[in-house]
DNA sequence: CATGAATGAGGTTTCATTCAT
DNA sequence: CATGAATGAAACCTCATTCAT
């Protein structure tokens, strides 16, 4: 899997069908990493799966880096909706209640497919330039600033852009070890008390 | 690298110039696996730039797994050995000031070798079984545990354990991203201070 | 050559083109066994002559083993084809004639190819589990079975299946022996009337 | 295991030690090829099981191949001179009884060590240029021929070489296939029998 | 003579990718 | 555009053998 190929997807799948296609290889290959991991996941395994030929998947992605991109793409996108979608609603709350929402809101985004997410997780520094992986973290932080700035005056933290740093990995991690370690947490109100009480001590 | 093929040591270096051969090895997968990657470093690679032939090297590994995990281990060992001197340092002192020397310590600890400990860390599910992987960070989570009940009636957290859990991973998370992502944060007294205050203000 | 891993074919030769690789690499591989022996017979050694890639032989056969086992199928299954020929023809008539005429079968049916047969029957047990050899072996008794008993009456011996073991294995070996190493033999007439004396006296 | 090496034994075993050291090897090899099988039998096995170095082992024997050679020449030994004194002390009695003695002797002496037996005979092509094998094979024929000759006048065959051939090969065969494959044929007295009928009827 | 660390040719196998049909 | 047979670089690993100590 050679990091210096092109990773633009060869075609917009601009017809129906083609993004019908494109679709079946993208859940094939997160059906395959799921349910029989990282090393199983061969392009021609992809491919049979998704009911397409090998040279088929080669028309939609110029290599194996670039599907395995897209599908983290895709996961990345679905679970930021979710949390974007959050931030703007506790927009106008306390931020109390808006920490704790975020808290909830991520455990339960971590909880819709954790075996997926671990696995891309775990294994994205095989087939994505760290620089990628930086901007999606870096993305996150963004948002976090932005909606720290605003509140401010309610802060007792001075850095905010560090202060987001902190706060966003933070709670990245300790959703993420919840899904992957110990499940148990995922749902455990208890957990989630500690987790927002961590943050709110800081921030507020 | 089959995750199921034995992984213990061949032979035991009892005579000096094996213990060389072993030194060398290690050497030269550190040395690849920071300065070229992960998928640089093959078996043949390594036992190139050690100066040894590829049988020498497996003599003392029976297989590449067992190279990478014993890497790791040395690696681990180091870095903890950092740790738990400095746990034993702090134990008389109040428990403000030893949050703040553990915060500093770890970022040292990272520090030391920061891309080794980068490449290690981002792709041991591929080389280690899960359980492995578990049980170090269970170790780490033990420690604290036991460090913090001692100080049980100090701190305002009900549940020892979970808090051990929520500590021992937001303060590994935060230096190693300060380490492999914000490199200025290693040695920003700044951050050293906010993210003692973040751990300070959850426990105290 | 692990005795453990799947040997079906991988991939049904449905397309002719398919058809004529595995003819290729088959021939290939009977072709190094005949000339050049056992050791010779690699799997990159195999493919070349083939004219084929390594990869390409990897796609008909998921390892040298099931390789090796579908080479000697095919010529076990084309020994057994004259043979069975032979016994049918050979049921109506007398018992004396019938023994002489399976003699004489047996010694053309090794005469055809007895280089391969030699190499595939002395080093079957490094490439087939001892329990697929003994099948082939119990299949040429039952057939011998199911023959004598129908001439139950005619025959001097009580126990048939022993009987049969000891005519298979006997007349097996005789002609076996004769192919590989007195080739004098094969097509020696005296040599098959002593065969048939030595069985017709033990069972009529 | 190339068969052109030299194969005669590096230095006569002529003092005491050596011919201890000789043997202790052959007897680790015996055992490692009776309880693990052909393919665990590496040279530095077999050295480890005898308690010597890897250099020792090659300071009495040139290669692996002379080491195996010189075990099968030990077993064959072994086994030719029970053989051998069973053919002289029935020299006297009536052919009848000696064939039922030379039967019983041989499916004792098979019984003796069956699974080093099996392991040896199955790969000896793999170590032994087919000469040899052939010589072995040629001797015990002689040993028959030999002593046919002197019972000639009893034998309703005329052509005494090829009853050698055909009376070897066939209880060499019917020995070896019940110690591998039918055990239970060893010491079953009509298995006994019914060999010995074979052999008598024709030959008297 | 003994030792055993070192050697390295060469074996089997995988899998991302191409291209003739 | 789809197909899937074919490709082949490159990975991991073994084991008979040597030779400096």
């Amino acid at each position: 899997m050679n990091r210096k190929t092109a990773t633009s997807p060869r075609r917009k799948p601009s017809q129906s069908r083609s993004r019908d296609t494109v679709s079946c290889i993208l859940e094939a290959a997160a059906h395959i990493l799921r349910q029989e991991g990282f090393e199983k996941a061969t392009t021609n395994r992809i491919a049979e799966r998704a009911g397409v030929s090998i040279g088929s998947l080669y028309q939609y992605f110029p290599n194996k880096q670039a599907l395995l991109m897209a599908l983290t793409h895709q996961h990345m996108t679905e679970m930021q909706a979710v949390i974007i979608a959050q931030l703007n609603q506790v927009a106008t709350q306390s931020l109390e209640n808006a920490i704790q929402a975020m808290v909830d809101c991520m455990l339960e985004a971590h909880a819709s497919d954790p075996e997926l997410h671990r696995v891309l997780t775990e294994h994205a520094p095989e087939f994505m330039p760290r620089e990628q992986i930086q901007q999606l973290e870096d993305g996150y932080i963004a948002l976090v600033t932005a909606y720290l700035r605003q509140r401010e005056s309610e802060l007792q933290v001075q850095n905010i852009e560090m202060a987001s740093f902190i706060v966003t990995h933070t709670l990245e991690t300790l959703t993420h070890r919840a899904a992957t370690q110990q499940s148990a947490h995922l749902n455990d109100p208890e957990f989630r008390i500690q987790v927002a009480a961590l943050l709110k001590r800081y921030l507020l």
